[in-house]
Formats: structure tokens, sequence, C-alpha cells
DNA sequence: TCGGTTGCCAAACATTGGTTTGCCAACGGG
DNA sequence: CCCGTTGGCAAACCAATGTTTGGCAACCGA
């Protein structure tokens, strides 16, 4: 039979396994049960469990800031469009690499924390910073009117999108642009967002068409 | 020497301790040392680690439940007041009871995962109720104008607020409630809340007064 | 065909960390 | 004063699981 190298294999694998239980609770040997093979062979792959996970993690926190680079090249468009591409952007990535970017979500903490990973650190900081100077920018630009402080609605517009690892789970392109869509326009005009303010967000996403909804959260 | 019942103490070690490490990561060594005590000792109040967390979260949870029943009470207010309330009360319980608070939103799934915690995974279930009720309260008597559907709604504004964990660390009831009002003035009103929308937020609470911040997200 | 490399097995290893057990000192009500 | 209760110590237990080691079979390029 033939030998082809698994890794691909792994890799999803302990994405699954990693989402499924979280890290700690994961074992190795349900990763290594998933290719059909023993824990111990696993180390002909990685050396330890922690650089599995980073390995895991690490193509979805590169895309991401990716095409966070490729946003802030964009000068023409305007505040508000490159915001809605952000939201965009980010929902793709998460659907896109799904299993991966759940479980990046899902341990920012144990990220940031070990040492290992003094590189997520810095690259998740860049990406709020990001954020924030659009906020800002489209205050000072008279595009958005704060009723709070940038580094505050920063944090609460990617924590609404981040937190959604609770109760979404991704099931296709269309529904996934929906759903961007609509959290954008919650951020940009709030709960009122439907009324006078209707017109200057453009074309709303048809909100008869029902959004896949987990029980958790 | 005298002996007092020290389980309000064991209480707060561990909740600290789960805070640092997360649940999986603390040990019960690291808990007991915090009393100086041996960690075979813990067992004399609890015959599991897993029920130590269960205690540590079991206050704030309960809390939110009970305030959310007496906010359920108030048939008077206006719902944009209720919602109001609701975004004060979660900031408020989650400074008030901060290190528990803060261990329950981080291990939201292992609470819901374990069978021990079915009777947390309804309590959940009936909060997120709530929050979809009220706003669709709202859409439907016509205090809010919705550009996406209920249910995202719902579930945005409670991301928003939760995922503050990662950065927000209490300071003070003013900032909390300061806090509170900028997020709340966020939903309502989005990225343009400054603007037309400002006379019928009301009174919003001065951006010049910073809030802390921290690096994480 | 041959030598090296790859991928895996099989089994043992080591260590962490939750849990159990038996005992003892101090306290406090009757 | 005495006995039951409480809270803690000390040490052992034990299971899970990440990690290591040595060997072997298949494959591959020369």
């Amino acid at each position: 039979m033939p030998r082809p190298s698994r890794w691909p294999e792994l890799l999803h694998a302990a994405g699954q396994e990693f989402r499924e239980h979280g890290y700690e609770q994961a074992t190795l040997e349900g990763i290594a049960a998933r290719l059909g093979i023993l824990k111990g062979s696993i180390y002909n792959y990685v050396s330890s469990k922690e650089e599995l996970l980073l390995a895991v993690v690490e193509q979805p926190a590169r895309a991401l800031l990716d095409e966070l680079e490729s946003l802030r090249a964009d000068t023409e468009s305007g505040v508000a469009v490159r915001l809605r591409e952000l939201v965009r952007m980010q929902i793709r990535i998460f659907s896109e690499y799904y299993p991966a970017a759940f479980v990046y979500l899902q341990h920012l903490g144990h990220l940031e924390a070990s040492p290992q990973f003094a590189e997520f650190k810095q690259m998740d900081a860049r990406y709020m910073a990001a954020v924030e100077a659009l906020v800002a920018e489209g205050a000072a630009n008279g595009e958005f009117s704060l009723a709070a402080e940038p580094r505050v609605v920063a944090r609460a517009i990617v924590g609404m999108i981040d937190w959604m690892q609770h109760w979404f789970t991704p099931h296709g392109e269309e529904e996934d642009l929906r759903l961007a869509d609509q959290l954008f326009a919650l951020a940009l005009g709030g709960l009122a967002a439907g009324g006078s303010m209707r017109a200057m967000l453009g074309a709303l996403p048809d909100p008869l068409t029902r959004i896949e909804v987990e029980t958790r959260r």
C-alpha cells in the first residue's frame, strides 16, 4: 500500500479533536486514532503536543494578518466600506479554516500565555490596533460619530465577531456573507439601523432567510 | 490558634487560580498553597475538583438569573431602558463577582459539556432566550428597527459583552457604569450613535474619561 | 540490487496531579 | 471533663497521558 505523507491528515485530525474537546482534554491517542495509527507515531511529525497546536493555529492566524495587510493597502474605499470588508474577511476566514480558526479563537488565552507563542501575541496586538485605527479614522473624517471611545468600540466589534464561535457553525459561503453583513449593519447602525439609517447602509441582507444558530449562547 | 471554616477562603483561592491558569491547568496544589494547606485537605470541603469549579461558578450564575428575573418583572419601562439595565447588570455582576464571573464566562464550554452541569446549560439558554425576546419585543413595538434577525442581534450583543473578559478588568463602580453605558450606546446606535441619534440616546457618558483596557485583544 | 530514509508499531517510561486513607490535634457543647 | 466533630497532615495510590526508544517493513533513488 502507498505511503504518502499524512501530515495534512494529521493537521486536520488535530484540529477536529482540539475543537471538540479543547486543547487540554484532547489526547494524542484520540488524534492518532483518527488516522488509525498509535499516539507515539505522531512524534514523527512534531516534537510535542503544543507544537501541534501551533501548527494547527498557524494557518488561520497568518491568513488573518495577510488579508489585513491587503486591506490596509486599500486607501481608496471609505472607512465604512473597509470596515465591512474587515468583518466579511474575518467571518470568511473563520469558515474557510473552520476547525482551526475555531481553535485559534478558543485558545487565544493559552497561546498568548505560552512563551512559545510570543509571535502570536504580537500578531493579535497588531490586528487589534488596526481595527482601532480604522474606527478612529472614521471618527476623525466624520464618517462615524462615536458614542464611545475608539478603543472600546473596536473591542466591542471584535468581540461581537469573535464570540460567534459559540453559536455559529459555518454552512456555506452565502450564509457566511449574509451573517457578516448583518453583523456589520448592527455595528454601523445598531438596533435602529432599519429606520432612518437604512439609506446610508445600502442594500441590507434579507432578514427573512434565517441563519442557523447553535444552542450554545 | 482559632479554626474558623475556611470555605470562603478556599472559594476565593480557587477562583483566583482558575482565572489565572484556567480550570485544567490550575492544580489543587496551587489552590491549597494559597491557604497554606496540603492539596489532600481540600477534600474536607469538596469531593472533586470539578465540584470546586461548580461552587466557584454557582454564585455569579445564580446572581445573573436572579437579576434577570427581577428585570422581567419590570413591565413599565420601555424596551430600550430595560435593555440598558440588562447591559449594566451583566457588567456589574461581572465586576462584583470578579474572579468567579470571569471563570464562568471562560468555561461556558466546559460547563455545558459536562453532564454535571445540565442545570447551567439550561440557565444559559433561558438567559439567551430572554435577551432575544427583549430584542424582538422592541422590534415589534417599533422602538427598534432591526437590520438583522433578532436571534443574531441578541447573540451579537451578548457576545460583545461576554468577550469583555479578554480586555477589561474591573476597577470600580463608576468605571463599570461608564463602560456599560458606552456598550449600550453602541448596541443601540452603532458607530453613528453620536450624530442624529444622539437625541434619543439621552445623556451619554463622557467619552473623555478613558476606560482602562488590557493588552489582550 | 542495495543503502538509506520514511512511517509506523510495540512497549516501556516518567511524571503530573487528582484521589484515598489513616491518623492526630484542637475545639466545643453537654 | 469527655467525646464527637472538624480541619488538617503525611504519605501512599493510581490512572491518564505525553514522551522515548528500538526495531521493522516498505519504499526510493542511484
